[in-house]
DNA sequence: CATATTCGGTCAAAGTCAATCATTTTCATT
DNA sequence: AATGAAAATGATTGACTTTGACCGAATATG
């Protein structure tokens, strides 16, 4: 890889996250330490980002003013999905033909998607721009662009859908309910949801404990249609279920 | 193999993936590695790309360091592009149903569409993120998402295109010629370029005057194909041509 | 305060570079 | 066709750059 190239990912995965240690970049850009941090080093020079013990910060952010405790909060949901993600990911084979949901428990795959050698598809335009930088093949849905949430949503990348055929579909949900299914607030994203669904030969859907028994406006799935990936569900209902693998 | 043809190939290459080592050009090109040297040697003496240790990687993603000449061309013609971006953002009326096509060029419109009654359809996600932020109603293409230029290219683009029949477009261009008409580096672009081109009532195509008497690669339109928004075109040959408007 | 991690400098190995030169190809002129 | 000048190519070389491992010093952590 070229160092150019190599400085390049750095800063996007900076930019991205505003924080990064050297072990992680070790592990992304697949180099040395002495690299890394002779990298790190030229680039601070060049006044790109900020070096610090462990690895860099964003130029600007160099005053924390994050707060501790929603930090703290949020790294234990955070736990939950990058286990999750992880085995998610590993599902990914040489071949697979992949369709991935917009949302935020699908984004943690991302990093753990090292499978070249199958085509993805997803409606997210913040999934296909980073899997595109992590050399991945990507195709993104045609149609309506909805701001909020980046995601395409709408008839248009449903008719876009219908003529694909996916080996396995990764999905997000708000609900999961044993009567209602898998649902979610909006009727335009479910509609993308529902298809893409339908179209997988394989569908899984990824949820932390905190999905179970809830119920949102508009089902996309009946609740046997896909295979659960959750950690720590503990509740008793779900518990005989077969297509539910608490990791 | 032509010089010349080496020389597209390296830059089609490049325009794809960002940055290219000399290691994979011998193998693409199937030639010697003093032959490659040389090349990227007159590449980057012609301002084509920037050569660094291993290979090269596209003009303006220099990291290293910042060319203060490079920011004062890039600021010059801000300027004109701001006028052209302007005007032509002007001419989207409602009820339009409008394309813009990926590039600098055209992103500078983004700021002057204030019309909401419009529909817009792009291939650039950057495009299409900006313009939902400002509330407008946006359609993005469907298909093979490109990292370097963040844009949708490709045959998917093109049959998504099909359908369309859009009352204007707006289109950025790297050469204009009489008799070569409008030309770009890379063909997977170019493929896009030309059917959304087809598939519009009205096409304008922005080009600050750098771009006159220009030829790239791949030619996606002839000529009179479109009207031309410009400033301070002075080229003789170009002065009779009615479809020049010189702002 | 003890322990673990991180840091920056040094070194050898590997990779890359520009220059040189012999060979081949191209092409206009005979 | 034959000739010779000019251009392009590929191999070789020594200089230079980048890389990863190592290690003692510096810094964080409990």
């Amino acid at each position: 890889m070229l160092t150019e190239e190599r400085f390049a990912k750095i800063l996007s995965i900076l930019e991205r996250t505003g924080s990064v240690t050297v072990q992680q970049l070790m592990a992304e850009l697949n180099t040395s330490e002495s690299t890394i941090r002779r990298d790190l080093t030229a680039l601070d020079a060049n006044g790109q980002l900020t070096k610090v013990h462990g690895g860099a910060i964003l130029k600007n952010a160099a005053y924390s003013t994050i707060d501790d405790e929603v930090i703290h909060r949020k790294e234990q949901n955070r736990e939950a999905k990058e286990i999750i993600a992880k085995y998610a990911a590993g599902l990914i084979k040489p071949g697979d033909f992949v369709y991935i949901d917009a949302g935020t428990t699908t984004e943690f795959m991302i990093d753990y998607i090292t499978e070249k050698q199958a085509i993805l598809v997803t409606n997210a335009i913040t999934h296909a721009k980073r899997l595109a930088e992590k050399g991945c093949k990507v195709y993104i849905l045609g149609g309506e662009f909805k701001a909020v949430t980046e995601a395409i949503v709408g008839e248009e990348a449903v008719e876009t859908l219908e003529k694909y055929n996916f080996t396995k579909g990764f999905f997000g949900t708000n609900g999961i309910s044993i009567q209602k299914g898998f649902s979610t607030p909006e009727l335009r994203e479910a509609m993308v949801k529902k298809k893409s669904m339908e179209n997988c030969r394989e569908c899984y859907v990824l949820a932390d404990s905190s999905k179970f028994n809830q119920i949102s406006s508009v089902t996309f799935a009946p609740f046997e249609s896909a295979t659960i990936i959750t950690t720590d569900m503990k509740q008793e209902a779900f518990q005989k279920c077969q297509n539910i693998l608490n990791l």
